[in-house]
DNA sequence: CAGGTAATATGATGTAAATCATAAAAATGA
DNA sequence: TCATTTTTATGATTTACATCATATTACCTG
């Protein structure tokens, strides 16, 4: 998948020149499930699309719990935290999933802003949309356990479909609970016949009730 | 304050008639104190810049409490929610203080992102720059009362210095919480010096004290 | 200025979920 | 193959906070 990133929204209308460099200059890597991208506090180097998987940006809380504040999908940019010239990264990245992730040098990222309008205007509605998820997002962190757990198995769901390869830790940490309580909520689903699980695998039986669940 | 939000960064670069087309194209109003600039799940027609005050995005958790997104300060835009071709807005935006605000419609909005590289980019690293303070005061979601309602008026007092003029509810609803553990709360930093208040009040006495706590 | 409403205050009670504890099964790996 | 770690599981305890209740005071408004 050489450059695959190219094809992405803000990428692909860039003279081809433009885009010969950017091989050059921008490596895609895999991470394997669970490894960091990039660490909370550390300097922002980079901007990063993601080709494939799932990452998470995860932050510690006050209290030392980490909380996750976004879980961003294929084809979508980690910006945010670094795009625009800030020195530290706000939260870290882990992959939820294995994942293919494009890195962009911060200088790299400021020329192409600086230089192509319409990689501007994308980066502009790119980042704008992702304020809007946020805000949908961050109204459940005052939601309970139960329906924040549904909610992240349905999103979970609309990439990877009814059977999750995922443990009840990582669950959790999606859901920003703890371990106990994420299985305590998907025995009561069990029992309800929502879903079937066994070690590090959940699968949804009645996606439809679980979603009424979250309202 | 006629045409005021031109010299906000990403109008002050564009062409004079430009200009003077936004200046009979927006209009700048009036919100008091506690209304409604627009309503979450009402379509949205236009971008809004706050020229002075602050403004919350106030969104209605799944079990009906109004939870304060995010707090927009003089000098923001509130974009996010309707910037870029969204048809409702994802949250309601309450006036915290008095505020004036700018209303560009989003037909305008999407012309000057289309025409002007500079208002792309400038739109692009605010945006970037918001994702980024979204995702500070995410993590904050999960934490304890008091330390919200710390964070909560140092973060006012960052404007209004060391007398805020807001109720317990308001306070509440910026933190997340109820009134009564808002009050609670306040009563705790009261006994420890660090605040006095009276109706609608809150003086400041010991900010440091309260920013360890926040810690 | 009387009556109503909003703000402050505090006590009592209820509850969701964290924490602590323990255990068994499954995976890992030395 | 045996020891260690991870995952799932569930019960007991604790805790922060919401909820409910009630009272007082300040304020507005007819």
């Amino acid at each position: 998948m050489e450059g695959g990133f190219l094809h992405l929204d803000p990428f692909r209308s860039l003279p081809k020149e433009e885009k010969n460099r950017l091989c050059q200059d921008c490596s895609i890597s895999a991470f394997p499930k669970e490894s960091r991208i990039f660490e909370e506090g550390k300097k922002a180097d980079a901007v990063w699309f993601i080709l494939s998987g799932w990452v998470r940006l995860v932050k510690r809380s006050p209290e030392g719990r980490p909380v996750t504040l976004f879980v961003v999908t294929t084809r979508e940019p980690l910006f945010g935290v670094s795009a625009v010239g800030f020195d530290t990264y706000a939260a870290s990245a882990i992959a939820a999933t294995g994942a293919e992730v494009a890195k962009i040098p911060q200088r790299i990222f400021q020329h192409l802003l600086n230089t192509y309008p319409s990689f501007a205007k994308s980066i502009a509605v790119l980042s704008c949309k992702r304020i809007r998820e946020m805000e949908l997002t961050y109204a459940m962190a005052y939601d309970t356990v139960d329906r924040r757990i549904a909610h992240v198995l349905l999103q979970l769901s609309n990439d990877f479909g009814d059977t999750l390869f995922f443990t009840h830790r990582e669950i959790s940490e999606m859901a920003g609970t703890t371990v106990e309580s994420s299985i305590r909520a998907l025995s009561r689903f069990k029992r309800k016949g929502w879903v079937r699980s066994s070690r590090g695998k959940i699968v949804l039986l009645q996606p439809k009730e679980l979603a009424k669940e979250e309202r």
